[in-house]
DNA sequence: CTGAAAGCGCTTACAG
DNA sequence: CTGAAAGCGCTTACAG
């Protein structure tokens, strides 16, 4: 925590070379052998690293990317980070990763001070989203990716998923398999995914000719484990269903639990179904059946578009859909093969 | 994607100031109401945010921290992540997460690139060390914790989980409930905490009698669910223990899996117990006894330590030690309540 | 309190 | 191929 790190002047009068030598050298551009050789020399000699920020305030690019999503604590959104992380890295940028709650303040404080120029770009998992985020994300000067849903007049490279076709993948298995009274235990309606969801869950019921009884639909505070055991009990309390879809599969496996303490059977009495399959989805007994979303997809699809933006910044807006994929498990009543998809 | 960024230069211009003053007016430093007013209008008017790139390059800080973890797929990390996130956030700094991969190399290219210079500090969580890490540590002229082990002569602000004690408490606890053939699932052996708790494990297991048969004891090829289910096959096949401590959370649920998959009950036939006492710990089912080793805890004790040192650089190196607790689920006979502390 | 000037450590036209 | 010089956008002594 003291010697002061060398510079390129330092490199260069070590050398007995110009710091534009040293620069040239380091960035790969044309030198002769003798001036490789020496700064070379000099550079491992002193240990000589450039300064990343008077490089990046010269070339105006910070070769670091912002990722904002809702929960670092939701296994979706790790395997979406881990996707990116892997496309992103290969392409020599940091990763500044910010978990902004599910809370629109924290996204607002984010792009205010990405406004500040820390990043290159930013790929933003917003599961809630206003005209003032909106408004925010135009004036921001940066590339941008949303992976999520943004409205039509904001024009911004976007990767979506189809939660719709996943809830009817998910509804239409469960009514091949005789099941009409289907609860959903959702994530909060005032969420992008959650009202999708909910939209999806009443077309594609009324379709199948499902139990359309209110108490059979619940919302959780949250798309978490703790806020989706409060929302199971509360409609285990007025109803019991002979399954049930969960907004994601921290609902679902939290609905698991309170139905097994409850007594009832998994999948015999109650089926259940959760969405995103994420690593915990293998993990739980039985295994839970769930839509595939395509996280890790959708992340590295993300991470592409942003790094074609950064290559060419006046390119098309683009927009891509990833189609989900149902995965059976014994929570649904899979028979001898633990995992089967569907599609 | 077009209009460049003003300047404090435009700004000054605008405001018919100079742009001395209004780096003092944002910095907050003494000015006159009128220099307020004027600056603070032309800041408003033209969308003014300062380049983090040059106030960094001038005031040499980068308002940046590195955090390097094994996996940030581990809720272990996640609680640990959100705890130092909380407390670096709250003092203003950006944080930019890597996943390590509990790989050396990528540690190093870590530690490689930040002698670049992009942060002001490093909270570094690594599984494996090494004499080449210890070296590079060494080198690096940045604020570093490290959480985990390392070992005396490197003079780096240090927490560390006490995973002895915790292999101690979970032992004691099977002991007390009559258990005397203890399987372990544990991680790498190459591992820091693989390492340590092979050892706690013999030691106690001596001190209490406990049945040493070697296929007893099982060492899976990462701590992860997918290693934790091929350790605990092999472990399985070879034999039937009364119950098993899994090296982490993940390695204990992969085992209650395989366990449940072969018929027998938890915690008739085989009590488990896990260590990390992460949220997945209290979802599973039947719930998870489990060792908290106090990973929120370490996370903001890490933070603290590195925003002190921080502010003062010579301020002494500091090593501090969390205590493990025993949180009892029903995985290992918990009565009523479904978790209680023992300690 | 305010401004002019130097300088943080790089990169990059511009000459030679 | 190489060097001298300008400049990226700030902050901070230094004068006044």
């Amino acid at each position: 925590m003291t010697a002061d790190r060398p510079t390129a002047a330092r490199v260069a009068a070590h050398a007995g070379v110009s710091v534009a030598s040293v620069s040239r050298v380091l960035n790969g551009l044309s030198a002769s052998e003798e001036m490789l050789l020496r700064v070379n020399e000099a550079v491992a000699k002193l240990g000589y690293r450039p300064n990343a920020m008077a490089r990046s305030l010269k070339v105006r690019r910070t070769q670091q990317l912002a990722l904002a999503v809702a929960d670092v604590g939701n296994p979706v959104y790790v395997e979406m980070m881990r996707a990116i992380e892997v496309e992103t890295k290969a392409r020599g940028y940091r990763l500044l990763v910010s978990s902004t709650g599910g809370d629109l303040s924290d996204t607002h404080a984010l792009l205010d001070s990405l406004a500040q120029g820390f990043a290159d770009g930013l790929v933003l998992s917003p599961v809630r989203v206003d005209d003032a985020l909106v408004d925010a994300l135009r004036r921001l000067d940066l590339p941008i990716v949303v992976v999520g849903t943004v409205p039509k007049s904001l024009a911004v490279d976007n990767v979506r998923a189809n939660s719709s076709g996943g809830v009817r993948l998910a509804l239409e298995h469960l009514h091949a398999r005789g099941r009409r009274r289907i609860a959903f235990v959702n994530g909060p309606l005032d969420t992008v995914p959650g009202s999708a969801r909910r939209r999806a869950f009443e077309r594609t019921a009324r379709a199948l000719g499902l139990d359309a009884e209110p108490a059979l639909r619940v919302e959780a505070q949250d798309f978490t484990l703790a806020a989706g055991r409060v929302a199971a009990e509360a409609m285990l309390d007025a109803v019991v269903p002979d399954a049930v879809l969960g907004g994601n599969d921290l609902l679902a496996i939290a609905t698991m639990q309170v139905v097994a303490e409850r007594g009832l059977r998994i999948p015999e009495d109650v089926s259940v179904v959760g969405m995103d399959d994420t690593e915990l989805a293998g993990v739980t007994t039985p295994g839970l059946t769930s839509v595939d979303l395509g996280s890790r997809e959708r992340g590295r699809l993300a991470a592409r578009l942003l790094l074609d933006r950064l290559g060419d910044p006046s390119r098309e807006v683009q927009r891509v859909t990833v189609q989900p994929q149902l995965r059976v498990r014994r929570s649904s009543g899979a028979g001898e093969s633990d995992t089967e998809a569907e599609s």
